[in-house]
RNA sequence: GCGGGUGUGGCUCAGUGGUAGAGCUCCAGUCUUCCAAACUGGCUGCGUGGGUUCGAUUCCCAUCACCCGCUCCA
């Protein structure tokens, strides 16, 4: 089976079996939005609790909080978001390349522009589309020339200086606060300046927008540093400690792709984990070691699709020290599933400078080098696993899925090999037949397991041999059957996903063996 | 954003300038006692909007979405 082949066919399972649908799908669909159907739900929150749980339930030094996704404005500003997020694009008009404008080189500007292309015909086809734009330049085999560089950089692919206006592409998403609409403002503005020009009315067009501007997150990281103080006092913690946070973040990508992979709108699962500076570097080992050691041992994916790469020097933000990837070999190659970043002070210090207030701990017996007394308050260092839980859900099902071929004239099948813990659906329960008392017996048992917190379906449509099927392709481990003999003697048939393999045991047996299976 | 491809019932696909079929699924019934059984009957569709035409699912244009590659990815 091919890779493509591979995507395919998870997509196409995904919407059959009530994964994944596409976002608005009667409207002709939104892009990179995609909806968790029943069964993608109950995937996803499974993922999602053994983190919490890994992280937060069975640690003394982790707490977690949950945060509101739209925050005061300033929180972005201190963090960068704002600066940087804010990309000046420029399309290329004549070989329809996008670049960043501030990343161009420059040039000076009225100077000779020499554009150049990879063929002559590239460059016979670039100077007709130009003599139809008014221009009348002269090509000398690969190159035009006769061309006046207009800004102070031209296109940094092929040097042509006829050019896109400049635009601001932020990658928070932008709304308002408030049931103000701010038109009526805007209207008399431009009413009020005729005379300016279009970069400066653009200019108090944002100062008005900026009065009622909110973004959405593009990552649940800020609250965590934001909540510093709160977290720390209201917890009592102390160094070092962690505090997770789970939930939706926004980006306006320039591309998405990979079906979930890459979403403008994703959920996250991160944890900012406070030590003292000279912890730092053992905590970012010990980190990544335990990251990257959760996807095998919680979530049992295939080890040999797993590794961790370490971000090169110029792949590394500039207040980040280090910073390693947990990556996966989708069926595109291999990409990123979890970011373990060592972010130094920056960010609590980010917050102190423009918030005022001092996020800092207070160690009462470490000596103050300054004083040469006990008690010092000082910035805590800070690791960073930072991991996506949409990107996640769609490697598990990547990993999971595997088909059998048909033996024996039989049909083949489709499986997902899930771990039973992250199952959709822990049990099915099926009377053989719909007569004879089979059902209510059925229904009686399925009972048992809901009330134990087991999500368990019972089902009576179809043959056996289908509902059998049907849930291997959604990852039921474990199908009990209530039949004929049942009735007699209370045993019921047990039937493994992964083997298909048959036991019969006691109806009293079912709920321990199962329990003990899923842990 | 660029280039290429795709869009036909729930799924996988076929097909035609005269409003469409197959397999599977699904629903009802008969029958069925363990791995996608059989039989009978039934529901559901040409991504959206324009244009050409007597007539468009088919041709043209636009648009939306998805896939592949490039670009981008604090």
């Amino acid at each position: 089976m091919s890779n493509e082949d591979l995507m395919q066919k998870i997509v196409s399972l995904c919407k059959k079996r009530g994964f994944v649908f596409q976002s608005s799908e009667i409207y002709g669909g939104l892009k990179s939005a995609y909806d968790y159907g029943p069964l993608g739900v109950e995937l996803k929150r499974n993922i999602m609790a053994e983190w919490w749980k890994a992280m937060v339930h069975e640690r003394e030094d982790i707490v977690g909080i949950d945060a509101s996704i739209i925050m005061k404005p300033d929180v972005w500003k201190a963090s960068g978001h704002l600066s940087s997020f804010t990309d000046p694009l420029v399309d290329c008009l004549i070989c329809k390349e996008r670049f960043r404008a501030d990343k161009a080189e420059v040039v000076e500007q009225g100077s000779d522009a020499v554009i150049s292309f990879s063929d002559k015909g590239k460059a016979k086809v670039a100077l007709e589309t130009l003599e139809k734009m008014g221009h009348d330049l002269k090509r000398n085999g690969k190159e035009i020339t006769g061309a006046t560089a207009e800004r102070n950089y031209v296109c940094t692919n092929c040097g042509s200086p006829f050019l896109s206006e400049e635009k601001n592409f932020n990658l928070m998403f932008k709304t308002s606060l408030g049931a103000v609409d701010n038109k009526n403002e805007i209207v008399q503005m431009l009413l009020d300046n005729k005379d300016l020009s279009k970069n400066e009315l653009i200019k108090k067009i944002e100062d008005i927008e900026s009065k009622s501007a909110v973004y959405l997150r593009p990552e649940t990281a800020q609250a965590m540093f934001v909540q510093f103080n709160n977290v720390m006092n209201s917890m009592s913690m102390k160094l070092p400690f962690g505090i997770a946070q789970q939930g939706k973040s926004f980006r306006n990508e320039i591309t998405v792709e990979h079906f979930i992979f890459r979403s403008c709108e994703f959920e996250q699962m991160e944890m900012e984990y406070f030590c003292y500076p000279e912890q730092s570097k053992e905590k970012m080992e010990y980190w990544k070691e335990t990251r990257f050691n959760w996807y095998i041992d919680r979530l049992g994916i295939n080890k040999e699709k797993l590794r961790l790469r370490a971000h090169d020097d110029d792949e590394l933000a500039f207040y980040s020290d280090s910073c390693y990837d947990v990556e996966y070999a989708y069926p595109w190659g291999w990409d990123e599933l979890e970011g373990i970043a060592s972010r130094t002070d920056y960010d609590l210090k980010q917050h102190e400078k423009h918030s005022k207030v001092k996020l800092q701990y207070f160690d009462a017996e470490r000596i103050n080098p300054e004083t040469g007394k006990k008690g010092m308050h000082f910035t805590p260092y800070v690791i960073e696993p930072a991991a996506g839980a949409t990107r996640t859900t769609l490697m598990v099902l990547i990993d999971a899925y595997d088909e059998e071929p048909g033996v024996d004239g039989k049909e083949g099948r489709t499986v997902l090999r899930l771990l039973p813990r992250l199952a959709p659906i822990k049990v099915a329960i099926f009377p053989l037949v719909k007569k004879d008392g089979m059902p209510d017996k059925a229904r009686t048992i399925a009972k048992r397991f809901t009330e134990k917190g087991i999500n368990c379906k019972y089902e009576e449509q179809h043959a056996i041999g289908k509902r059998y099927r049907r849930h291997d392709e959604i990852g039921t481990p474990f199908c009990l059957t209530i039949d004929t003999q049942t009735m007699d003697d209370d045993t019921i048939t047990i039937r493994y996903r992964d083997d298909m393999r048959q036991e019969r045991i006691n109806i009293e047996d079912a709920l321990s063996i199962i329990l003990e299976k899923l842990n």
